[in-house]
DNA sequence: AATCACTAGCGCCCCCTGCTGGC
DNA sequence: GCCAGCAGGGGGCGCTAGTGATT
């Protein structure tokens, strides 16, 4: 370390030191510096002197001030990615998307092959091992794994007019929009090799199609004696 | 020496999205 | 088709530690 000052220089070596004379009352926590404790117990306390001009919000320290300032008001995002055109308010979340450029995977699970690009995914990656399911729903009591989960469920089994995604292609009405885009890979999406109808020669190249068409079959006498003329439908 | 602003860095929790597989 | 499990990408805040500048 050098400094211009003395004083700095001076600051800076107590670092090296264990020392920290500044003990929280309430917690006994140990700080180096006076201010460092006076946060702490504005933690404790509630207390926020730094308040927003442009919101309700309030802030213990002046740099959270400033990071909550950028985030919701001035939308200063000083941090770029050198290869696409995502920036970001702090350097962490920025080392956090170049991963998702590189594949880098530095959080690995000790109980399986899972590797993880940020410490929270591999947190809630680690509660598939332990079974537990910490969010409730506050109607039902059912218990789920993630709060994502939860909330699609309170909104399907318990919410009011909820929407409908309608299939583009044939009218059927699906309630969660990932279901609509298995809806349509399974029975709308094209298909190199025809599939020919179990009845007659009548080949399609989507599912959905073969299927209302089976339907036109559904009134004839299909099964046959090979010995006579007798036919029935079933 | 005390105090301020500022940066850096860890963590926590949430959101939305979309796929999977059992029913 | 419905449903819960589960992973990817990302937003926003809580808090601590250290440094430069000023008082």
């Amino acid at each position: 370390f050098t400094s211009l000052r003395i004083s700095s220089l001076n600051r800076h070596v107590k670092i090296h030191s264990d020392e920290k004379p500044h003990v929280c009352h309430l917690c006994l926590k140990a700080f180096r510096t006076a201010t460092l404790l006076r946060n702490h117990v504005n933690a404790h306390t509630g207390t926020r002197p730094y308040k927003c001009s442009d919101c309700d919000m309030a802030f213990v320290t002046s740099g959270e001030l400033a990071r909550h300032r950028r985030y919701k008001h001035t939308l200063e995002k000083p941090f770029k990615c050198s290869i696409c055109k995502y920036s970001s308010v702090e350097a962490s979340k920025l080392k956090r998307h170049i991963r998702s450029h590189t594949g880098e995977r530095p959080y690995a699970c000790y109980l399986c092959s899972y590797a993880s690009k940020d410490t929270c995914k591999l947190k809630r990656h680690m509660i598939t091992h332990s079974g537990e399911k910490p969010y409730e729903c506050y109607v039902c009591q059912a218990r789920f794994t993630q709060s994502g989960t939860m909330k699609i469920h309170i909104l399907q089994k318990h919410g009011e007019n909820v929407p409908k995604y309608q299939c583009p292609h044939c009218s059927t009405f699906i309630a969660r929009k990932s279901d609509l885009g298995v809806h349509l890979r399974n029975l709308h999406s094209y298909m190199a090799v025809a599939v020919k109808c179990s009845y007659c020669e009548a080949a399609f190249h989507e599912r959905y199609a073969l299927t209302q068409h089976k339907k036109t079959h559904r009134n004839e006498k299909r099964f046959r004696c090979d010995q006579c003329s007798y036919a029935c439908k079933q």
